[in-house]
DNA sequence: TTGAAAGCGATACCAT
DNA sequence: ATGGTATCGCTTTCAA
């Protein structure tokens, strides 16, 4: 029941503790023979380092903070899986915060550096600046996924969601569709104001000003009850956006099995994010496709870098969207 | 840069570091008067206790290890966050695990362990009892959440998914239905076995051993395709049973979408959690549910009791499910 | 290559 | 109520 530290095992192997020490670090020279003894001792014991003796020691933890708001959402489960399984592989723990719905992202994070983790991924949420500078005074870098900040000590990595917008805007003038409508997610998230900015800034572009809009947040049933309100307000609309695939599937169900519509043919919708259901065959949504893999890989090479050299200047990383061409909306003219 | 301590709060304030190291302790005698003092200079310090060194001196780490397999299961990502968000709430963190596909969840506990977690929790994953064993010796209380094994050292909360599977075959029987189909979960999890258990032991006691199986995994793409080749191979089924709602639901779009089945007029289908896409009303999905935050509940009771007293005897806790009626199943015998 | 000893930043015990 | 000191389990000089 008491447990067994490097002085055991260093008197069981007849060599010193720190002996014992050098014996579990890579770097240190040490007697092939020696080391053997060692661990066949630690063997014998059940012994492993005291990884909190040596975070106190290294001022090192190997403990990534990982922030995430919305684990509910049904896009971050894979993102949260994919971190876990990428920090892993490097050797590094994850410690995972989520703030409560009536906790700011800044109510977490004195904990997180309480416990001196060596850097911080913050999920689909912002931060004050007054803690991004308590987070560098720290000398603990930041890389915020899915949102940005401007001017502030973080870096940011975030798929190109202003330019997804646009895309969407272009392929429905292009199909010469002519009554559209937008359903926004969450007002004040990044990822809505620029999808919403990047759609409406280039119907305006092309002249189109008319676009009909309701406020949602981001979830299926807001998508349904927000759809059916407008088509039933406005029965000559041809093209939706939704502001993610959750609230697009939500339009769609609402469109198909309450009033009837038929998709594509009636209605065209698009969606963001592409997640898994986006691609069941009911669905079959087109959708701007989060290059997920792409925009962990890049986090993760930012705040490794920045650990290494704190004070790095941050980095805000746009990753391009790509359209994922399904069957629920209609890309061609028709003749 | 150089990150602030007690002592340098000492200096700043005129007092000992003992006293500093008090003030951060709510159950230490100390002059109101010094406290503030001492406040006062950590604020304009920006000091905060550093975690790791406390928990090398206490012995307690004040971090629990959660290792959870299937994030991307619909049904974890709510049990995650409301684990996380309890945990937070008493004053804990979480340090996440994830066993990679190729992984045990024995091959991810001895990191948790030098982390010093002072308890586990673990989702749908078993562990050897050679490592209960050494969690038991290292005074790490364990709890399994939906798994369970016999004669181990480790406690376990569960839905009761035998009985949620006679639940449902007597649903199924006093309903009329004659031709029934079972489609399983991936094969060695114990939730499967258990509900498939439940559900055949209780039709062959009402009679009833020609039933339809299909072995599958917990996917909504197996449900959909099993589905599909079932109900080819058997235009006469009359009652579904999946082993999980995803499956369910991947049922119900094979059916209705690809072969104009119509639910529940000509097949009564069930599924098993409650998730929540199981309420959508384009599957309105009948179905058992598990009582989430009760298993939570309990799990953590059974864990801080266990973190409080170590010998404590390891419990199995079995916590019945709840049917959740909706409009997939057609309940009452037809006249 | 190995051992002795200092120190990481707290807590806790023992005096005062 | 406060201060001094040992201690937690390691890593890391420094000598030998």
């Amino acid at each position: 029941m008491k447990r067994v530290t490097s002085v055991d095992v260093a008197r069981l192997a007849g060599v010193s503790q720190s002996t014992v020490s050098r014996t579990f670090s890579p770097e240190s020279n040490i007697a092939p023979a020696t080391r053997d003894k060692v661990l066949a001792a630690a063997e014998t014991l059940g012994y492993a380092p005291n990884a909190i003796a040596r975070s106190l020691i290294t001022n090192r933890t190997n403990i990534i903070g990982l922030v995430m708001a919305n684990i509910t959402n049904p896009f971050y489960p894979y993102v949260l899986e994919r971190f876990i399984a990428q920090l892993q592989q490097s050797g590094w723990q994850a410690l995972l915060f989520s703030p409560a719905p009536d906790q700011d992202v800044d109510d977490v994070l004195p904990l997180a550096l309480q416990y001196r983790v060596d850097g911080l991924i913050i999920t689909s949420a912002t931060m004050s600046s007054e803690m991004a500078d308590e987070c560098a005074r720290q000398g603990t870098p930041v890389v915020l996924f899915n949102r940005y900040i401007f001017g502030a000590n973080v870096s940011a990595v975030c798929c190109d969601n202003v330019e997804g917008g646009r895309m969407i805007a272009n392929l429905m003038l292009d199909a010469g569709h002519r009554h559209l409508a937008y359903i926004a997610g969450n007002a004040n998230t990044s990822t809505n104001i620029d999808r919403e900015k990047g759609f409406m800034d280039r119907l305006r572009e092309r002249g189109v000003s008319d676009v009909v809009r309701a406020q949602g947040v981001y979830s299926y049933e807001s998508g349904y009850e927000l759809a059916l309100q407008l088509l039933r307000e406005n029965p000559s609309l041809d093209a939706l956006f939704c502001g993610n695939d959750i609230m697009a599937m939500g339009a769609m169900d609402a469109a198909r099995s309450e009033l009837g519509i038929s998709i594509p043919n009636e209605l065209t919708i698009f969606g963001f994010d592409d997640i898994p259901s986006a691609a069941w065959p009911v669905y079959s949504l087109t959708t701007i496709r989060q290059p997920v893999e792409r925009m962990i890989e890049k986090t993760l090479q930012l705040l490794f870098e920045r650990i290494e050299e704190p004070d790095k200047a941050p980095v805000l990383e746009l990753i391009p969207g790509e359209l994922v061409r399904r069957t629920s909306a209609r890309l061609e003219r028709v003749s």
